[in-house]
DNA sequence: AGCACGCCGACT
DNA sequence: GTCGGCGTGCTC
């Protein structure tokens, strides 16, 4: 008797063992998906861990109900994958799969009411919820789960639908349907009796009375000269025809309708284009990488920005994929990312793939089974296309890998794309290249260790000057009258000029809305959200007031709660701020601002670089985001607004984060012609980082980090791990927390920080408690640690009043 | 994640 | 009284 261990779709601590019903004992594969009981009607998609002979004897399994594919959804080297993950983020691997299968690939089953005919349409013995659902059913037959709730207004439906049963009125069935549909589209094809051209032409006389179908069938011969194959859609689109038309030459069976399967991602031509050279920097960086890669997995290639880092990779894409090899190429943020698939698209044509979130479900599933039969050989994408089924992986690129979007933060598996691929690619001895103008302490230091290659690429490619950076003293000017509407004069000089000299101008400032809090200048009082325990932002384009914590939006508020005077006024500045001020400042100028709020509609980003790269746009203000990747040959001024605030919130690695924002703002500015400017306005003008910007001393930033991170026994020294305690009421999270932390402190003395409440102490209604654990840089005591902190976990959640505590464990937090 | 079961407040 | 709320436990 075979049994196979399945791994489900849901958060459950371990897989469980299903029988294999003798049928399936051939076909099964680890690997594939099998549905599923679970529970007492429950059925779901799972997939096949391992196949064995071993009956568990603690409880009777359940056969495998159906099996789902006849080829396996994932290699083994996925499942293995999915291991490592699970196990060194803390989670299960469930989480990991819901993370890693195309949402069309998992499926769970729905409750399906039928209408029992037999029972008639006599309803006088039932209640008013039981009539309500029976009529309905009466009319409709069948009935889910989610329709009835809307019927009887209310969420918990069972007792009714209990009854239902009991009585007759209705049976019900668990429906698992398969999400992922093919696509169908419509091929006109000739009736093979008008092959050729002499049995065409009494056609034409035929159709001498219907001078509309005439008209179709030229356009349809036309097409088909001219592109071999001709859709029903296109047809009609291009000839300007109706359906009826088409209809009616398909009834003269002159034309066919053919119904055939489509691919949505379609591939263009597979051969590639290496169309530029190398700068002898380029070269020797190119040369540098090799020796590297002969002798050790990883190589982090420190470039400057500028330098040319992507026909690098091209290269060694090319390299790989030479020999057979499938390459990822990851970035922190897809969507930002037009002008690099631009380019490699242009290298390497139809061989690419692209893989996001804002593709649909139905195309996500092609690309994943594509990636599977290697037919893409070139993943591009974000952090979870790392998870896709590759079957011969060469190379690993990860570009910006200091980015801190690499690290999923919610939901489990809280894993780094940086870390969690170069497990991922020794399982297939794959190289990986980690680029980035700014690299992380943690890489560098690796590589400064030996345990990685190092590449340096100094030069900026065409010998452009790196930007000339000038730091200006707000205090002074403030204290000069200079600063209006929040810009030195230094900065509106800057920017003046440069649209003068028909140049762009970017603007960097980290905060979005119109103004980050309200203030009751009676009191004192700063309206808070509800639910979370931070102050609300004012987003004057909407008028509303925004939680950026869980994204719940208020009116506006005139009146203090606490005094009742109307005294309140918007206090600091965002995005929409700065956009409005400049507007005022320089009225001439077509102004766009660049944050989440005014990309958030599908494309807008894309729009908005597109209109920055055809100069429809002097002047851009953004968050974040104008620091990722963008490329814009007429920017020579960038400005950013308030460097304090990079520098002065409290984490161990602001410095570090600080220097990476401004230097790769910086970067943004006179990529081509001429030296670019940067003008940053700060108070604390002798801050370190300051000067390393000023100079583009990364090493300098570095010296001084790293021994500060040696000193106090971060990372790269150590591993950090955020324990999150979580609870509705107040004293139960501190409660939890502190025992939790009473727990561990004799085992970990000075590696464990806390417990303490959080800046931000209350989100979405929870209560929350955080402690660090600081890990030692060796495997077994961190594996010890993680099961203690386990065994913890579950002893504390046994006890009646921790029941619905949620402990959430982040390895590696960033 | 569902879904069942069981224990408490507010209603016809 | 019971309806319906939510907290708790279990699923191979």
């Amino acid at each position: 008797m075979k049994f196979a261990d399945v791994i489900l779709p849901l958060a459950l601590p371990r897989n469980y063992t299903y029988a294999v019903p003798p049928e399936m004992a051939d076909s099964i594969r680890v690997g594939s998906r099998v549905a599923v009981p679970l529970g007492r009607q429950k059925k779901y998609a799972g997939i096949v861990k391992a196949i064995h002979e071993q009956a568990p004897s603690a409880y009777k399994t359940k056969p495998i109900m159906d099996l789902l594919d006849k080829e396996p959804v994932v290699y083994p080297t996925q499942l293995a994958f999915w291991e490592w993950i699970a196990q060194y983020y803390m989670c299960n691997e469930g989480d990991v799969l819901n993370a890693a299968l195309p949402a069309h690939l998992k499926l769970s089953s729905e409750t399906v009411l039928l209408f029992n005919d037999a029972f008639g349409d006599d309803f006088t013995m039932l209640d008013d919820h039981e009539y309500l659902v029976a009529e309905a059913l009466n009319i409709r037959k069948e009935l889910r789960i989610g329709e009835v709730q809307l019927i009887l207004d209310r969420s918990d439906v069972y007792s009714v639908i209990k009854k239902l049963i009991e009585k007759q009125v209705c049976l019900v069935y668990e429906e698992l349907k398969e999400a992922y549909k093919e696509k169908k589209e419509n091929y006109i094809i000739l009736n093979p009796a008008y092959e050729n051209e002499e049995e065409l032409a009494p056609l034409f006389d035929e159709l001498a009375r219907a001078p509309k179908q005439m008209e179709l069938l030229l356009a349809y011969l036309h097409l088909l000269k001219t592109q071999g194959d001709v859709i029903q859609s296109e047809l009609l689109k291009k000839s300007g025809a109706s359906a009826a038309q088409l209809k009616g030459l398909v009834d003269k069976q002159i034309l066919q309708v053919d119904k055939r399967t489509v691919d949505r991602i379609r591939m263009g031509k597979m051969e590639a284009q290496i169309d530029f050279i190398l700068s002898p920097a380029q070269e020797n960086a190119l040369a540098a990488v090799r020796r590297c890669f002969a002798e050790k997995q990883v190589t982090l290639l420190h470039g400057v920005t500028s330098s040319g880092k992507t026909e690098l990779y091209v290269k060694l894409m090319e390299e790989s994929l030479a020999s057979g090899k499938q390459v990822l190429y990851l970035l922190p943020e897809i969507a930002l990312t037009a002008q690099i698939v631009r380019r490699l698209r242009k290298h390497f044509g139809g061989q690419i793939g692209i893989y996001h979130s804002r593709f649909s479900n139905n195309e996500r599933v092609e690309i994943w089974n594509k990636v599977k039969s290697g037919e893409i050989r070139i993943v591009l994408g974000a952090r979870s296309s790392l998870l896709l089924p590759f079957r011969d992986l060469g190379l690993i690129i990860l570009d910006e890998e200091h980015d801190g979007s690499f690290k999923q933060q919610d939901p489990a598996p809280r894993y780094h794309a940086r870390d969690a691929a170069i497990y991922y690619a020794a399982l297939f001895k794959a190289k990986v290249l980690l680029g980035s103008a700014t690299p992380s302490l943690e890489s560098y230091h690796n590589a400064k260790q030996g345990k990685y290659g190092l590449v340096e690429l100094q030069e900026r490619f065409g010998g452009t000057a790196m930007p000339q950076i000038e730091i200006v003293d707000l205090k002074k000017e403030l204290a000069l009258k200079e600063v209006v509407n929040n810009l030195t004069s230094v900065l509106r000089e800057g920017i003046r000029q440069s649209l003068q000299d028909g140049k762009q101008v970017i603007l960097f400032q980290n905060r979005r809305g119109y103004a980050p809090f309200l203030l009751c200048t009676t009191c004192g009082w700063i309206p808070n959200c509800k639910q979370c325990d931070v102050s609300l932002t004012w987003h004057k384009h909407q008028d509303k007031l925004h939680c950026h914590y869980c994204g719940t939006r208020y009116p506006y508020i005139y009146t203090c709660a606490a005094c009742g005077s109307q005294t309140l006024i918007p206090k600091n500045f965002g995005t929409e701020k700065i956009e409005e001020d400049l507007q005022q400042l320089f009225p001439e100028a077509r102004i766009a601002r660049m944050d989440i709020d005014a990309i958030r509609s599908k494309d807008s980003h894309n729009k908005m670089i597109a209109l920055l790269e055809q100069k429809e746009i002097d002047i851009l203000v953004g968050t974040q985001m104008v620091v990722k990747g963008l490329d814009f040959e007429n920017v020579n001024l960038v400005g950013i607004i308030s460097a304090d605030s990079l520098l002065s919130y409290p984490d161990f690695r602001v410095n570090e984060r600080a220097f990476q924002l401004m230097e790769q703002v910086s970067g943004r500015s006179g990529r081509r012609d001429g030296q670019g400017k940067v003008i940053i306005q700060a108070s604390n003008t002798q801050h370190p980082v300051l000067h390393d910007v000023t100079a583009h001393n990364y090493k300098s930033m570095y010296e001084r980090e790293i021994a500060e991170r040696e000193k106090f026994g971060y990372p790269p020294f150590f591993r950090l791990m955020k324990i999150t305690v979580r609870h509705k009421k107040q004293p139960t999270a501190e409660q939890a927390a502190l025992i939790l932390g009473n727990w561990l402190r004799p085992q970990l003395g000075a590696l464990l920080v806390g417990p303490a409440a959080p800046l931000v102490s209350r989100v979405r209604g929870f209560y929350l408690q955080e402690m660090l654990i600081k890990l030692p840089r060796d495997s077994k005591k961190i594996a010890q640690i993680k099961h203690m902190l386990k065994e913890y976990f579950s002893q504390l959640l046994i006890e009646k009043q921790f029941r619905s505590v949620v402990i959430t464990p982040d390895v590696d937090c960033v």
